[in-house]
DNA sequence: TGACTATATCATTAGTTAGTTATATAGTAT
DNA sequence: ATACTATATAACTAACTAATGATATAGTCA
């Protein structure tokens, strides 16, 4: 029944990282392929040094990891809840209305 | 293919909520029953307006409710996926050991 | 009524972090 | 070598927010 503070903050990083829709929106261009930083700015219009920071970051946490390849790093997501999850958002997210977004993060039945 | 920012702060907002130790630590107390502000509070040596702010904060989310009863209120966890998930933290949590700590948001397969 | 308890809310402070700009690093090509 | 491109990083600012202390609200009991 005891529970261990350290374990604890692991569990909410992990969500803190999806709790950012820049970064969402990073990992929505990286459901199907991995895309390098600048094919990333390009899709998201974010500024490449904010793009950067993010993957880092997601990075660091595990959830994606990136591939070095000459001057260019691919980046792809390797956590596969998020994969999956990532899957579902952007199915949600296409299929939703723009004024309607009654949508659920895990339940989106609908 | 178009994604609506709104619609993906709203998911961004879902696990913000769930990013925060504090947040994790008040349902881990929620799991198997609701409780009240006041029993919160010892269980987790929360401040009682903390603890109240982020009831509120979870209640507006849609991941707890509450019930009025005299002079106390009950929460409890309604956000379904929370308390599955509640399930499995708690379950890792206690589990693991106090130094070791190696565990997956979703995937604590070990 | 007044005392007591549970909860919510307000105001403040301190710590965190997203975004930006500028710069550094490094690979490629001429 | 220089020029160019992709990426990372550092410094800074602005916005956000968790925690705290004080206060307000409201239900209970004597």
């Amino acid at each position: 029944m005891t529970i261990h503070p350290h374990d604890l903050e692991q569990l909410a990083q992990h969500f803190k990282i999806l709790g950012e829709p820049t970064r969402l929106q990073i990992l929505s261009t990286l459901c199907n392929q991995e895309r390098s930083v600048q094919d990333i700015c390009q899709q998201t219009g974010l500024h490449q040094a904010n793009a950067s920071k993010h993957l880092r970051l997601m990075k660091d946490a595990g959830v994606v990891a990136c591939r070095k390849k000459g001057i260019w790093r691919y980046y792809r997501i390797v956590a596969p809840e998020v994969l999956s999850l990532c899957h579902r958002a952007q199915q949600a997210l296409t299929t939703s209305e723009p004024e309607k977004s009654q949508m659920e993060v895990v339940e989106e039945s609908q």
